[in-house]
DNA sequence: CTTATAAATGTTATATTATTACACAGCGTT
DNA sequence: AACGCTGTGTAATAATATAACATTTATAAG
């Protein structure tokens, strides 16, 4: 625990916003919600939302361009996240399995690389859709 | 096997041009490199890359926008990829680990919902770049 | 062989996503 | 007070991707 209180003004606007959703949001429909607010330029919202995805407040979603809230409170886990995207109805909701997480983050290669990130996208029907 | 030798003139020289780099290519420097071979156009490369995805000839790179080869001969694998990323070098290599991709498979969640698909990337340094 | 159907093409325009560049403000440290 | 760091505001532009339309080619069905 250090310093992710101490969220400035747009990064807490912009944290409000995508917290309140429960499906990841676009930058540029963030951007159109929080015009309101004062904030009127694409980079003040990307901006924000690169140091909350750093902080692990947020995660981005890489194969639909979206950011969504981590539910896991004690979250700080920007390093390795895991999701699961129904390609029908577009729902995205994050995995938590302690044994898959484990496995992914004692993989190693055999070529000698470090990690210290990674990022796994599940594609499928939910259970609505199928 | 079935139909994955009739790919068509564009989708071939997309195809070429990818296999023949080592490392991930962009939708744009690919158009950059077969005007000469009369693709004008955005689209007449997103739709054969579209299609080169789906029968997994390619893979994306989703966190990079970007293409890379399947280097497995017989892939058809367009469903299960997995990469690690150099963050400071950019390289990107294809990993098969038996033991993963069995993992990945096999796992269920406990909301029903039927996978068809995932896509893993990991990052970190490469043995160079630590 | 002819018709129908699906898949791919070529082209123009446009939408969407993301970054560069620059000037400046606030804050903690020394 | 000067410095370094992080964040802000603004304008412009770059990079990535798709829509819409007319046409052509390939495949399959009668």
């Amino acid at each position: 625990m250090q310093k992710q209180e101490t969220l400035t003004k747009n990064q807490k606007i912009i944290l409000d916003i995508i917290e309140k959703s429960s499906q990841p949001l676009k930058a540029y429909s963030i951007l159109f919600d929080v015009k309101k607010k004062g904030i009127n330029a694409p980079l003040q919202v990307y901006r924000a939302l690169d140091k909350l995805v750093k902080i692990g407040k947020i995660h981005k979603i890489e194969s639909r361009n979206a950011f969504i809230a981590c539910k896991n409170s004690k979250c700080q886990i920007a390093n390795a996240t895991i999701f699961s995207i129904c390609e029908s109805c577009e729902d995205v909701t994050e995995i938590h399995d302690h044994k898959l997480s484990e496995h992914l983050r004692d993989f190693k290669d055999n070529k000698g690389m470090k990690y210290n990130k990674y990022n796994l996208e599940f594609f499928g029907l939910c259970k609505k859709c199928v």
